[in-house]
DNA sequence: TACAACATTAGAGCTAACTCTATACTTTAT
DNA sequence: ATAAAGTATAGAGTTAGCTCTAATGTTGTA
């Protein structure tokens, strides 16, 4: 698929898609076959990419971290080690956010419960 | 306690906490009987609130709705029901983070296991 | 009393993550 | 054939969230 498909599939702007791209996070492809252009395609990869990095954004992951990331899960590159290095960490990290969150959400309920015993 | 303290035992820099302060998401109090100088003046709730600001932001939220929180949480100005309405927002959305984290720890976790299988 | 350590304000500078504009070429529909 | 819509690239502009500097004044200690 074109970039305009790739858009409209994820809700994600072609302008920020081809920033993910300059920053490495995503890939299209150009066909050889091609000769008249030189327009990226896309594949589900590419789908699934845009969906982690909206996902792990929203959490509060940066882009540099999402790289690290998405390069654990597809590159060819990387030693076995090294993956499940980065890989763990994000898991511990993951688990933080959780408990952070599990936190907060009592917070609030704690909240809740003064306010309506009007004790603000 | 003045800035210094309170940098101290929150880890927030001193410029940090002067641009919270800007923000509104702090308060400091000037004490009127001291005439010789302008300092600020912080108590727990200071502290309190830098602390929620740090976790809050490390999920993922915005200092804006950061701000809002808080102000459902410390205002004397808004009415109950506004409150509990911007509190269920933030609980509606810690869920939702919560979630997503859970999906993204599974998907870590299978990403584990197929770099284990050899699969990549 | 000197001087280091601390305080305030105003404003400049910086990084991340977009977001937009301009230019130019290609494809598609009429 | 031409106009509308799509694509690529380069680079400028924007916003959030800090981070730092300079100027100036205050406090605490030797």
């Amino acid at each position: 698929m074109l970039i305009n498909e790739l858009s409209n599939l994820t809700g994600v702007s072609k302008h920020t898609i081809r920033f993910y791209e300059r920053c490495g996070l995503i890939k299209g492809k150009r066909k050889l076959e091609v000769k008249s252009n030189n327009y990226y395609h896309y594949d589900d990869e590419a789908v699934e990419r845009l969906e982690l990095i909206r996902d792990a954004k929203s959490v509060g992951f940066t882009l540099h971290e999402i790289g690290n990331l998405i390069e654990a899960w597809y590159s060819k590159k990387l030693s076995e080690n090294k993956k499940f290095t980065i890989l763990d960490e994000k898991i511990t990290s993951i688990d933080n956010k959780i408990k952070e969150l599990k936190e907060m959400k009592k917070m609030l309920a704690q909240c809740k419960k003064e306010i309506s015993a009007g004790i603000y």
